[in-house]
RNA sequence: GGCGCGUUGGCGGAGCAGUUACGCAGCGGUCUGCAAAACCGCGUAGAUGGGUGCAACUCCCAUACGUGCCUCCA
């Protein structure tokens, strides 16, 4: 399950953030919602571009709000919950191992805090379930909040210094021509009284979506190291103190990438998008292996050079992959297993990928075993190759690092097959004209020869 | 200001208290019709300063630098 957070703090008249294609959808007059279409299905076209395995569920929070509401509910039933003028709360004090997660000194980070959160939370760290609605606000996204819910007599409304008696009268609530179709018809409307809009606290989501579909407990929660100390450790004290059970087994924290040796930031403009690497020159899969060279817990790198060096392995890679079209199936395979100088077969390998990826997602140790494994086909000729357990390794590649190795080293055209052959024929004539001739002409459809000891071998240019 | 994490050769990046990581790039040589590849070799890595150990890149402390969090970002 993969969410997606499409709900936050898109208040239709903020302006904030440097993003351009924002402000120009507001420039253009365009919803939140609108924005947050946009930018869910670029992550997810740039998944597909990267390969990665597409996810059982994909779900937005704005889908989940009333799977919200009823954690809600269960948590102010239990009693974890209270209420200010701007939202409903979660209290950390009610979940006594809160700061246990993260090793959090709570005392001692909200002395250092750089600002205090001057508002009606009983902790500092106390974290927000729900929020209102700003008196006079109205937000592309805000749903009604269930009466149930709410403390009476609520905060107070100044929607516009209406007395609360008259308000029900305003429970029309005007027209509401800036409201978009698609939160009308979101929005439970109740022409009956007054509602308080609202909507749902920024870690709420998760826990709800979570337990909605794989239930109270579940198994790996992914996402990265800076979720930690405040994310991570709410989604367990909202999640357990509902379920009363534990949340998840196993935390798996990504560490994060830098650029040029210091932080990606949106203010500092220093990204990149998939988009600008594609321009470059260098293709998903190069992201991908310059990426699984490092350690996931471990921070990256990202420089040019350094994606510059991913794609030169991989392109070697796929000209090993490559030879598997060069090699020819042995019959007697199941006598000649047995793994020598002289012959090479590729169980081994294939089985220590398996085991450095079983050892913590050492994708480090995987690449050192993959490029050892092909290195010794360097000295060996390709006819002494088990070519079933070399291909089995190709696939065991791409089945654990999605590099896509088989589909980017296809076989040549029978055109350049013959070629090569007439290549070879001019060699032994001494024809070195011909044979420099034909190489020229191989090149020119990214096929490139080399003449081993063994014969001549092809791969690609690029 | 508080609480953490990191610092390995030209670049990236592992393991390990005593043994060549690996990759990319560079240089020299062998081989080859040429080219490429391969093979051999070379640049004498471990931020800095201390400490513990027979022995430290690997453990401990300090300093510097980088980075993360401390906010209703998720």
């Amino acid at each position: 399950v993969m969410n997606i957070t499409d709900v936050g703090h898109l208040v239709s008249d903020a302006d904030e953030g440097e993003d351009k294609l924002e402000k120009g959808a507001k420039r253009e007059g365009k919803t939140a919602w609108q924005i947050a279409e946009f930018y869910a299905e670029d992550f997810l076209l740039g998944m597909e571009k990267l390969g990665l395995i597409p996810p059982e569920h994909v779900t937005k929070a704005t889908d989940f709000i009333d799977q919200q509401l009823d954690l809600i509910r269960t948590l102010k039933e239990k009693g974890y919950t209270y209420q200010t003028t701007d939202g409903i709360y979660f209290d950390t004090a009610k979940f006594p191992t809160y700061a246990d997660f993260a090793g959090l000194d709570l005392e001692a980070q909200r002395a250092g805090a750089r600002v205090e959160a001057n508002d009606e939370k009983r902790q500092a760290w106390d974290f927000a379930l729900w929020k209102f609605t700003p008196a006079g606000q109205k937000r592309d996204m805000e749903w009604e909040t269930p009466d149930d819910l709410l403390e009476l007599p609520r905060f107070d409304s100044v929607d516009d210094g209406e007395s609360s008696s008259s308000q029900k009268q305003s429970a029309a609530r005007a027209p509401q021509s800036a409201r978009s179709e698609a939160v009308s018809e979101t929005v439970r409307t109740n022409d009956n009284h007054d509602a308080v809009m609202g909507f749902p606290g920024w870690h709420l989501e998760c826990s709800a979506m979570a337990m909605d579909i794989l239930g109270p407990t579940i198994d790996i929660h992914t996402g990265g190291i800076d979720h930690i100390p405040v994310h991570h450790t709410n989604e367990i004290a909202q999640s357990e103190a509902a379920s009363g059970q534990e949340f998840s087994h196993f935390w798996l924290h990504c560490n994060h990438l830098k650029i040029e040796g210091g932080k990606i930031s949106k203010s500092l403009g220093n990204g990149y998008t998939l988009q600008d690497i594609e321009k470059r020159g260098f293709s998903p899969m190069d992201l991908r292996l310059f990426v699984l060279q490092s350690d996931f817990m471990s921070e990256g790198n990202f420089t040019w050079e350094n994606l510059e060096a991913a794609k030169n392995r991989l392109r070697n890679w796929r000209g090993y992959a490559a030879l598997r079209h060069q090699m020819h199936d042995r019959l007697t395979d199941d006598t000649a297993k047995d793994d020598s100088d002289d012959y090479l077969v590729f169980y081994e390998p294939t089985s220590a990928i398996k085991m450095a990826l079983s050892d913590n997602l050492s994708t480090p140790r995987a690449l050192q075993i993959i490029d050892q494994a092909f290195a010794r086909l360097d000295s060996v000729a390709l006819d002494n190759v088990h070519r079933a357990s070399f291909y089995d390794f190709i696939q065991m590649i791409d089945e654990l690092l999605g590099l896509q190795l088989e589909a980017s080293s296809p076989d040549i055209s029978d055109d350049n097959k013959r070629l090569i052959l007439e290549r070879m024929r001019a060699r032994e004539a001494a024809d070195w004209k011909r044979s420099d001739q034909i190489r020229d002409t191989l090149a020119k459809d990214n096929v490139a020869v080399r003449d081993t000891s063994h014969g001549t071998v092809w791969s690609y240019l690029t």
